[in-house]
DNA sequence: AACACGTCGGTTTTT
DNA sequence: CCGACGTGTT
């Protein structure tokens, strides 16, 4: 129980008013909430959790809750903080919001974990032991930065792959752990330390920091300055936070850091935590995610309050049922149950393909129909798949039958190699000691410094202890001239750009760098300038409409421990907030720099533009010009939702994928995925199959996924026979004669069968299938899902056969040694009764 | 410094 | 099968 008065201003009665219950709602901002939403908004002071079923309008009542709070003076823009995952999120909160309430966003912190930690930082960099100047470092600068340590501290690449070494060191940020925190049991983890130890000193050197270092930093920052923590526990009366389910141990940590002291075992806290998720979406705890924080949640904040959005408003109820039931196989869930007003709507379709060419041409053929008879947008069409190599075969079918799509995912526009050349040359200007931004492109364009010549910097470097770039006049010869040139030329540069706007500065570099002259002489350079142009535009309009002061208000602390304004509060108002500084702020923002906290001075355009680059990477290539079949991982499906929905590949081994089968964790999450994916559909739902497919450039024969069985036959309808023999197709036949040609024309595989499925073919056809068949004659008897015995992994179960003859193996999945491929001409296997 | 060749690996992804 | 990456060649 939180006891009351831990509330800044009960005097004023602040919530303490009578709940509006619903049908009374009168202000126009509640109408048409229902009554779990309506609850949720008009929550009492308190912390509460909000579960919000997918399709339940989550994001609705997180920005009304704010609107609400606001409109009716419970809070001030001020005192609150949301933080989301995704910048898209927070961009949408912002939007949704400032359509609600004429309000003046900029006062509210709203948005991402990391964008806020960044905001922290830089008003707070001193006490946070940074430079006012540090970069922050994206995933490849960060993996490169290890490439370098391990090059130069002669660390065997065989034993300490830099990848894990990456993946190690956010691990145990993520943990909150520093080196020294790190237990160390043989010389394999002491070497791990030791390294972690030594990429932290290189990045503070260099004046840089990873995504992780930016959480850990400001959690540390709150944690160890009692006059900062203060402040911002006062000032954030109502933090709300978005997708709580995906939270990690340190944002978690990080929270309570704002919300309030452990005092004798007990969360003390000053303000309300408004926590908005749901575990059955829980889909990234490969990436640290953890869903008991909504558990611990409730716990440490002594959560009173917990309401269910259950009311769906997305899709018909076949769907929806299948949704539930197949979610309902999970164990450990905090329990929902989505209910829906429409209807049934049409079955959810299931559909059996013989190869994974057939499958994507069914897709093709019934999104046809879809648009010609149903009158289905493109867009409002999305095909959704496990992984991304699947994209191949749909993108070729879809191809052929000239169906526009788009395939979300690949690079996105600020991790182009031009663009972060570009922004490398950028930051430079910034901070000289930047030595991934140094490296990048010291020989770029090439300006005659080779491997020697940089091998003899980093030595004297490192023997000097400094950045490369101040090492660069202790380098004799002519490569030490080639690289005071280089040198020379970003002073020039940082010259001429004195006293220019953010424009001129990219337009200048682009010039002096040489890199404009560079492309313009490439074969190939053409989209390499359009993008290096489209760069000048991105920034333009950061600066312009993007309103960068938006993201970067700073706030008045007095750091040097001074009293802080002690007030009541009277009014949920803290004076000694920013908000009362904030025409001054705006006024000397417009005129085109951010207030710091600490010098007064002004954050340049240029450092808020490479902040906004490096936590904002951009969108992936979205021309949202044409009407295109969406294509994406279900991954990058959450969040959204389409009239049609395809799911494909629905296999074992597949999805559920086979690195995730072996526990309940990983096979739970992997129900969640599937979960998400069935809940993105509004109207129509199709899934498949395949018996086969092409991975890894070999056939596999995969059985369909144990989720079929887990769904409610009655939403059902069955394409294909349901119970359909196993290995009666011979897959690598080649020359079907139904619509062959239809695929082919690009990339080069040879006709496909199966063009002429999809329309006519119904059922019984299915049992003959329109090509010669060939007696799939496994001489060794194993069949996928075969128990076999194996005489030093013991009992296993097959998962995939491939090849025939002397080149048989097959795939087993051991419960004690995992999954392995075993040559059957070699393997003992018994098959167990 | 650009290109050719061989090896290796191969869910999911945001910041 | 297909892309990334590292090494070796001209």
């Amino acid at each position: 129980m939180v006891p009351q008065d831990m509330f800044s201003a009960p005097s004023t009665g602040l919530f303490g008013d009578p709940q509006p219950v619903a049908g009374q709602a009168q202000s126009p901002l509640l109408q048409g909430l229902n009554d779990e939403q309506l609850a949720a908004v008009t929550l009492p002071a308190g912390h509460a959790l909000i579960l919000a079923g997918a399709g339940s309008g989550k994001t609705r009542v997180l920005t009304t809750r704010i609107a609400w709070l606001l409109q009716n003076g419970y809070a001030s823009p001020g005192s609150i903080l949301a933080v989301t995952f995704t910048n898209k999120a927070a961009k949408e909160m912002l939007t949704r919001l400032s359509a609600m309430l004429p309000v003046n966003v900029r006062g509210m912190w709203i948005g991402t974990f990391h964008g806020l930690c960044n905001r922290l930082l830089r008003a707070h960099h001193k006490l946070a032991g940074l430079p006012s100047t540090f970069q922050i470092l994206d995933t490849q600068d960060q993996l490169s930065a290890i490439k370098r340590l391990c090059k130069q501290f002669n660390v065997d690449e065989e034993r300490f792959p830099p990848k894990q070494l990456a993946y190690y060191i956010a691990n145990c940020k993520e943990e909150g752990m520093r080196p020294g925190d790190v237990p160390v049991h043989d010389a394999d983890s002491r070497k791990k330390v030791e390294l972690y130890q030594l990429y932290e000193d290189q990045c503070q050197r260099e004046g840089v920091v990873d995504f992780g270092e930016l959480m850990l930093r400001s959690f540390e920052l709150l944690r160890d300055n009692d006059p900062v923590r203060e402040h911002y526990q006062r000032r954030f009366q109502h933090i709300l936070v978005d997708e709580f389910q995906d939270t990690n141990r340190l944002q978690y940590a990080w929270l309570k850091q704002i919300a309030g002291d452990l005092v004798g075992g007990r969360l003390q806290t000053r303000g309300s935590v408004l926590a908005v998720g749901d575990d059955d979406q829980s889909i990234y705890a490969f990436r640290g995610a953890r869903v008991g924080n909504m558990a611990d949640f409730v716990r440490e904040f002594e959560v009173q309050r917990q309401i269910k959005l259950e009311q769906n408003y997305r899709s018909y109820s076949n769907i929806l049922d299948s949704a539930n039931e197949l979610i309902s196989h999970n164990s450990r869930r905090l329990g929902k149950n989505l209910r829906t007003d429409q209807g049934p709507g049409e079955p959810v379709r299931v559909y059996e393909a013989p190869s994974d060419l057939d499958e994507a041409q069914w897709m093709v053929d019934e999104i046809k129909q879809l648009v010609k008879n149903d009158g289905f947008e493109r867009r409002e069409i999305a095909i959704l798949y496990r992984s991304n190599a699947q994209s191949r075969v749909i993108e070729s079918a879809l191809f052929n039958a000239a169906v526009p799509y788009r395939v979300y995912g690949g690079l996105r526009f600020f991790e182009r190699a031009e663009i972060k050349h570009a922004l490398a040359y950028l930051r430079l200007l910034e901070n000289p000691n930047d030595d991934t931004s140094f490296l990048r492109v010291v020989n770029f364009p090439p300006r005659g410094i080779g491997a020697r010549s940089i091998e003899t910097l980093q030595d004297a470097a490192r023997s000097a202890g400094c950045s490369l770039h101040d090492a660069v006049s202790a380098v004799p010869g002519k490569a030490g001239a080639n690289l005071g040139a280089f040198v020379a030329m970003l002073d020039v540069l940082r010259e001429q750009t004195q006293g220019q706007n953010l424009r001129g500065i990219i337009g200048q570099m682009l010039e002096t760098s040489g890199l404009i002259e560079h492309y313009r002489n490439e074969k190939e350079g053409a989209d390499r300038i359009e993008n290096l142009d489209e760069l000048v535009n991105a920034a333009e309009s950061f600066v312009t409409q993007e309103g960068f002061g938006r993201d970067a208000v700073a706030l008045p602390l007095d750091e040097q421990g001074g009293p802080l304004t002690q007030s009541p509060a009277s009014q949920g108002l803290d004076p000694s907030l920013p908000m009362l500084n904030e025409p001054l702020k705006n006024a000397r923002a417009a005129a085109g720099g951010i207030v710091d906290a600490d010098t007064g001075e002004t954050l340049s355009p240029l450092a808020a533009f490479l902040t906004h680059a490096a936590l904002e990477a951009g969108d992936n290539q979205a021309q949202a010009g044409q009407d295109a079949v969406q294509l994406m991982t279900v991954h990058a499906s959450k969040g959204l939702e389409f009239d049609g929905v395809f799911i494909g590949g629905l296999e074992e081994g597949l999805f559920p994928h086979e690195n995730a089968m072996s526990d309940r964790d990983g096979l739970e999450e992997e129900r969640r995925l599937m979960y998400v994916a069935i809940t993105r559909a509004r109207k129509r739902l199709y899934l498949s199959h395949s018996q086969t497919r092409m991975l890894h450039g070999q056939t596999r024969y995969h059985i369909k996924s144990r989720f079929f069985e887990e769904l409610p036959e009655g939403a059902l309808k069955w394409l294909t026979p349901r119970q359909s023999a196993f290995g009666t197709y011979a897959p690598e036949s080649g020359s079907g004669g139904y619509g062959a040609g239809r695929y082919g024309s690009r990339g080069g595989h040879g006709g496909g069968y199966g063009g002429g499925f999809g329309g006519g073919f119904k059922s019984e056809t299915f049992a003959s299938p329109p090509v010669p068949q060939q007696k799939a004659e496994p001489s060794h008897g194993l069949k996928v899902g075969t128990p076999v015995f194996h005489n030093k992994f013991g009992e296993g179960k097959v998962l995939a056969i491939e090849g025939a003859g002397d080149d048989a193996r097959a795939q087993v999945n051991f419960p004690r040694h995992g999954t392995k491929w075993l040559a059957l001409s070699v393997a003992k296997l018994t098959i167990v009764d």
